[in-house]
DNA sequence: ACTTGACTTAGAGTGCGCTCTAGGAACAAA
DNA sequence: TTTGTTCCTAGAGCGCACTCTAAGTCAAGT
């Protein structure tokens, strides 16, 4: 059977490059290795060889990092991945999970941006106030005595 | 002149009530307090009392730390408050400019949301696929020797 | 042959934001 | 008076995610 074979010829990147390329240190990448995030194949030497694929999983621990997934839950779904059975659905389970909760903390911090909105404007408020007469606004977080 | 007297006659609350109403532990607001981020009033046996404005501004440092605001940037704009001088334009810059900072971030995470979505469908249509024929996919963070 | 630079490991150190502990004071209820 | 609760301070400890160091290997360039 002359087939086309799948030498995938591919071009592999050393960890500076990686570190380059995704913006990750290469301290930060054996780091990820080291906690079980990811493995990378090596060459007999020792060194490590990053795949596209391996580049594809930095970027994607990645995303689930920047979005405040905790290094041990990114270390369970690793350990799915790696665990040969087909693990799909518990895989996309958590990572619905995350997604919820990533939306849930979006919203939550834009309430919070809102408040800090509320206090800008009442700065702006304030301060277009004094222009035009002379008065002085007070605020908080000063403190004085109080009776016993 | 027997103006209405501004003797305020406020409801204080103890560090235990303004914990329970805000969220934020005993611990914690002794530490914001150490911090600098507040100033509560105590009374005469050193027991703190917290008057509105104060549980306002615990609520406020609740905005400022939900959004990411470093506890020492936090510091910097209650020393701005607590200058004496009219500091507001100050205060605003620093307020508007951490405003940026979280528009910014929240984009930013909604990328990352994006990545993470787009992998929770790739799960949903290799699993609908995997239904109706018997195929079996495979994914990274495994990996395999190379060559030298 | 030697230097340079990129890689390797194990493990120590850092900064942040809490979080907890120890030891004590003060008051309220039983 | 005893017991329990809540408060106080100073300071130690913790978990997280890096970040850096030391000491060494290896390959290429001069």
């Amino acid at each position: 059977m002359g087939g086309t074979m799948t030498t995938t010829n591919e071009r592999v990147l050393t960890i500076g490059e990686v570190a380059e390329a995704t913006g990750v240190t290469d301290h930060t990448l054996r780091y990820y290795e080291k906690a079980g995030l990811l493995v990378v194949p090596r060459l007999a030497n020792g060194q490590r060889r990053y795949r596209e694929m391996d580049v594809k999983a930095v970027e994607f621990i990645g995303h689930l990092r920047r979005t405040g997934m905790p290094i041990r839950t990114i270390r369970e779904y690793a350990d799915l991945v790696r665990s040969g059975k087909d693990t799909s659905a518990e895989r996309m389970r958590l990572l619905e999970q995350h997604r919820e909760n990533v939306i849930r903390d979006l919203a939550e911090q834009q309430k919070h941006l809102d408040g800090i909105t509320l206090k800008i404007e009442w700065y702006r408020a304030a301060m277009d106030q004094r222009e035009s007469s002379g008065a002085q606004f007070s605020e908080s977080l000063a403190s004085t005595a109080i009776a016993p």
